[in-house]
This record gives C-alpha cells, structure tokens and sequence, in this order.
RNA sequence: GCGUCCGUAGCUCAGCUGGAUAGAGCAUCCGCCUUCUAAGCGGAAUGUCGCAGGUUCGAGUCCUGCCGGACGCACCA
C-alpha cells in the first residue's frame, strides 16, 4: 500500500527522512539532541534534480561532526532502500535529492479523486478554542467602498484558509458605534428625516455625511415616528437615532458583503462592550498591575500643533511591549479613547480564542503596536494577535486612474464594482499580490480573456477540463484506468496537484491566502503546457478515441486537476466555471 | 524627526519563514497557426535582488546603518 490515509505525499516522506535520521541517531552517528534540527523536504526548484529534496545532512552535519556530503551519503543510502524511491543522490553542498518511483504519483492522482473536495483539508484541529479572525470592521456610517473590499476579501479567504487546514475559525466584524462619527452619522439622519417629512433642507452642512443612502433611513424614521422630533433638543433623540441609523447602516454592509460571499458569524458591538463595563474591567485589571498610570503625554513629533497643551490622562504603558509612547485609555472628559475601548474588546475577545488575526488597512499601521502590547498584558502573553496590514486598491480604467473624492460622497462603492465585473473576478484579484503591497485593478485588464489575466487562465484550465468530461461521457472506458500509461509531463502536472496540501499548510502557517492564487496559477499554467502538447500531435490530447486505456489515464489526471482548482478556488471563494462565455 | 511597510529582468509581480545556476507573465527577438484542442503555441535573450557592512557551511530571505518611495504619527476613528 502506497498512500497513508490523511498523509499526504510530503508528510509521508518528511516521515521517511526522519526515520533514516533515526537510524543514524540510534547506531551513534548524529546525537540525540541535534535530530530535531530545521530538517526541510521541499520539491526542488530544478525539476531535474528530482521529485523532492532534503537538507537533512547539511542540518546534522555541524553536531555530528562530519562533513554533510558525507553524511548524506549514509542517509541517501538509507533512503534508496525504500520501495517508494527510484533514487537518492547527493548534491551540491550535501542536499539529498529524491527520485520518487511513478506509482507514487499515479497513486497520487487516485486519492485525490477518493478524497474529492477534502483533498489538501488539514487536522489542526488542536486548539480548544477558535481562531479569531477579525476583518472589515468599516465604521457603521455608509456603504462598502472600495478600500473596504481587499481587507474584506484578504480576511475571508484566510478565514477560509484556516478552516480548511482544520482549524476552528470565528469571522467576525467590529462594529465601531461608539465613537464621535456615530454621532455625525445620528445628526446626519435626523437631518434626512427631517427631509423626509417635506422640510427643505438645502445643501447638507459641513460635517455630515451627505451621502444619498441616508435618505430611506430618513423615510423610514419619519414613518416610524412621524415630526416627533423635530424641533426637540439633540439629547432627546440623539441616542435613538444612533441606534436607529447604526442598525440602518450595518444591514446595508452585511448586503454589500453578501454581494462578495462574506458572511461573519460574530458582530461585536463596541458600545454593548463599553455598557457592559469591559473597559472599566481592563483599566481596573491594569491598573492593579501599575500598567496604567496618570501621565502626561510628550507633544507630537513633526509639526507641533499651536493649541498643544499638556494634559494628565490615564495611560497604558505600553512602551513595557515595544510602544514608542504610553497610550491614553482615556480623554479628558473621562469618556474612553477608541483605544481604551479597543484594548478591551480584544481582551474580551481573546477569553473566546486560541489566536486573534486582525486585518487592518495600512493607515492603521501605527497603532499595531499599542494594541498587541495590550493583547500581551491582558492575556499574559497566553493569546497571540497577529495584525495582517492591507495596503490600498488604486482604481484604473484603461490605464487612467478612476477618481475618487471622498468628501463629495463621490466613492466608488463595492457594490458597483461586484456589478460590473463580478464577485469572482473581484475575489481572485484581490489576492494576487502579497496585500502588504499596494495593489493596482484596472477594469479594463481584469475581464480581459487572455494569459495575462489570472481569473481567466484559471477558468479556462477548469472549464477545458469540464468540456471534455462531457465529451468524454459517451466514450466506452476501462473502470479501471492505467494510470501507468501516463509519461513523465503527464505525472509532472499529478505531481503539481499533489502540492495542494503542503500548500495548504503553508499558506495557513503563513496565515498568506495569496499564496493560495499563485498556486493556482501556476497549476492551471502546467495543465495549459500539456493541452497544448495535442496542438502538434492529436496522439498527445487527453481524447484518442483509438486508444480508451490512454484516454482513461488522461482524464483521470485531468478530473483530478480540475478536483483541486476547484477546491483550491473555493477556498478562495471563487466559484469554479464549467464553461466561458 | 519617529514608526510601519515596500524596493527582485525594460514593465507587473512571485520567491514555499536560511538552501543548489534567483523564477513567471507582459514587452523584445526567432520560429509556428488554411481552428479535428491556437479567445494562440514553441523557443531565445534579459539581473549589482536599492547601497554598504554583519551573522554562517550557505543570505533575495535574518541583524545593523544608509538611500529612495508609500502610509501613519494629539485625547480622532
């Protein structure tokens, strides 16, 4: 028996390596402590140098005092004796270069078709609690745009990403409706409800939101609750309408989300926390422990404002964690800072989690360090959060940047963009660029049907395969394909489908669900490579009607492909296409 | 001034947590297509991995210092 159930191939020889260094711990040759050494088994960039290759003597060499082509001539020797390798050389500087016999990769192809959409799915499962994934969060005050769409999407994929390595995954969205915008937001509807009940409003004033979707929640005010608050002082109804227009808004959000396929399965509400006392709770914890002190923060660095004053104000010393500065919990008037209320909701939310992943637009840089120091105090280094940085989307159209103006209301909302060319195209391109790097989307490039295009490369590789399984499905083939009919370009692309789960991991450990993109690129580039070997000579083609032992073979290596682009994208939320239109 | 991120082929970008001669697409050059699988295909050429040190068997990758760019830098959110 070839395959190990739940083990895939390079699990199963990174176990056949440590056995062979076993072997040389046992009869003395390396010491005990030095065999769990950074040992790696990774195909090699160089195909001609194998199927796989391990560094492992260069690892051992140092402790066994030997020099590594040495002793990984004594490993490869082990090595070669296993029914799974054709050969083991050593090479260059003392790497093991691993030939693995065909049957493993035929073998390959067959448990990814017994596996179906659970191939590469992983078993992490071995935290208690889940791992957090915090993503969007926009401030409840208007719709998706789209500078909220890569966090968005980068968010949901790894989400997805980790679920599918085995781990227990919460998505959840922070909804800030405590701060001084929901106030604005509350103003701006009253003014909206006003309208609504026929009063002329004229130009919205400076410093509400002028946006049109705040009208049917003006609509909907007045019908509630017909003049009764017009003309009555703020305090009357401020509370009311924030609540009202929060509401509004995060119903608005969680449709504009849905237009992407992002549904969070938490909310958590900033100002429920800080009713609930939470903030109170963590200043009241750190301060028993004298991380928080009145202190008197040094003016800003850069241009001093005029109208800088010193002022004594609680303050978190998270300069104890690597801050600059020790940060304010609270302002002036006693109210909490979003940070006082930030340090909380991430304490509240670490009681419920193995691990926190925050993804946050790169404008949030500078605050990563006060609220990971915060995180370390309160959990006692006991959760880890780990803030993933997002650059920005540039707009183009045909190369000419899209203008935007925010002040105008005048933003290109995600919405908009999910109409013009579609949720899949939005999701996939997204995730072709590591997100810590701005990331350009041209409207004219992303619907573009060639190589170029990513979105559409890997589609097309799905829907070729798809096309032919239907014409396949008259033909009169073996139940049992020959999978040893398959030549060495033919195992090369089982042996790029077999990376999925060694992808997987490493995409999840990463925590990068970019990496997820660029596999599939590169799989649906190999596929492409070998159609195209039946251009020149029909015998190569996946169909040869004169031959349904070879045909059989083919198409099982091609079902499998296709089994993992379609995992593989559905991971990133993309639908796979049977057909291009 | 400080912090974070970025700097890899002419262009757009990968580079698997330190491995072998640094890769892909586009553009360029050469050759192929009277569509049974060309919304193209095959091949060639292309590098001071921003610069300079350091760490070690080995550095695009880690550390330090510079240079250039983006973002941020009050009790805002």
């Amino acid at each position: 028996m070839i395959g190990v159930p739940g083990l895939d191939v390079f699990q199963r020889f990174e176990g056949i390596v440590a056995d062979a260094v076993a072997a040389l711990v046992a009869d003395g040759t390396v010491p005990a402590d030095a065999a769990n050494a950074a040992i790696v088994l990774e195909p090699p960039r160089d195909p001609s140098h194998g199927d796989l290759a391990t560094n492992a003597a260069m690892a051992l060499a140092k402790a066994a005092r030997t020099n590594p082509r040495e002793l990984a001539t004594r490993i490869a020797m082990g090595l070669a004796r296993h029914p799974d390798i054709a050969t083991a050389e050593v090479a260059g500087p003392g790497f093991i270069n691993l030939k693995l016999q065909p049957t493993v990769w035929q073998a390959e192809i067959s448990a990814i078709l017994a596996a179906g959409a659970d191939y590469g799915r992983g078993d992490d499962r071995h935290e208690a609690l889940p791992v957090n994934v915090e993503y969007v969060s926009a401030n409840p005050t208007g719709p998706m745009h789209m500078g909220h769409c890569r966090g968005a999407v980068v968010g949901d994929a790894l989400a997805s990403l980790l679920a599918f390595a085995g781990h227990d995954v919460v998505r959840e969205y922070y909804v800030n409706d405590a701060g001084g915008q929901v106030d604005v937001l509350a103003r701006s509807a009253h003014l909206r409800y006003r309208e609504a009940l026929g009063e002329d409003i004229g130009d919205v004033p400076e410093g509400l939101y002028p946006g049109d979707y705040l009208k049917p929640v003006g609509e909907l005010l007045a019908a509630e609750f017909g003049p009764a608050h017009v003309g009555r002082p703020e305090g009357e109804w401020l509370a009311l309408f924030r609540t009202r227009a929060v509401d509004a808004m995060m119903d608005m959000i969680r449709a504009d989300l849905a237009l992407l396929g992002i549904v969070h399965d938490v909310f958590s509400s900033e100002a429920a926390l800080q009713a609930a006392g939470a903030p109170a709770a963590a200043e009241a914890e750190l301060r028993a422990r004298d991380l928080v002190y009145e202190g008197t923060l040094p003016p800003p660095k850069g241009e001093t404002p005029d109208d800088w004053e010193p002022v004594e104000l609680p303050l978190f010393r998270s300069t104890r964690y690597g801050d600059d500065i020790d940060r304010p919990i609270r302002k002036s008037d006693g109210s909490w800072t979003y940070f006082g209320n930030d340090m909380a909701y991430h304490a509240e939310k670490a009681r419920r989690s193995s691990a926190l992943v925050n993804i946050w637009g790169a404008d949030h840089a500078g605050t990563v360090k006060r609220i990971e120091a915060a995180v370390e105090a309160l959990t006692n280094g006991s959760v880890k959060l780990d803030v993933k940085l997002v650059q920005m989307v540039r707009l183009f159209r045909g190369g000419e940047p899209v203008k935007m103006s925010k002040r105008s209301g005048n933003f290109v909302t995600l919405a908009d963009v999910v109409e013009e060319v579609g949720r899949d195209v939005v999701r996939f391109m997204m995730l072709t660029k590591r997100p810590e790097a701005p990331l350009d989307f041209d409207f004219a490039d992303v619907v573009q049907q060639s190589r170029e295009n990513p979105v559409f490369y890997v589609h097309y590789a799905h829907a070729r395969i798809s096309s032919v399984l239907r014409k396949a499905a008259g033909l009169d083939l073996p139940t049992t394909a020959p999978l040893d009919r398959l030549d060495d370009e033919e195992l090369g692309l089982a042996r790029l489908a077999a990376q999925w789960p060694r992808v997987v991991r490493q995409a999840a450990a990463a925590r990068e669900p970019h990496r997820v993109a660029f596999y599939l690129a590169d799989l649906a580039g190999a596929f492409h490579t070998l159609w195209n070997r039946g251009n020149d000579d029909p015998a190569q083609r996946l169909l040869v009607e004169s031959d349904p032992g070879v045909t059989a073979a083919r198409l099982q290596l091609a079902t499998a492909v296709a089994q993992v682009i379609r995992t593989a994208l559905g991971v990133m939320g993309v639908t796979a296409a049977e057909e291009l239109r």
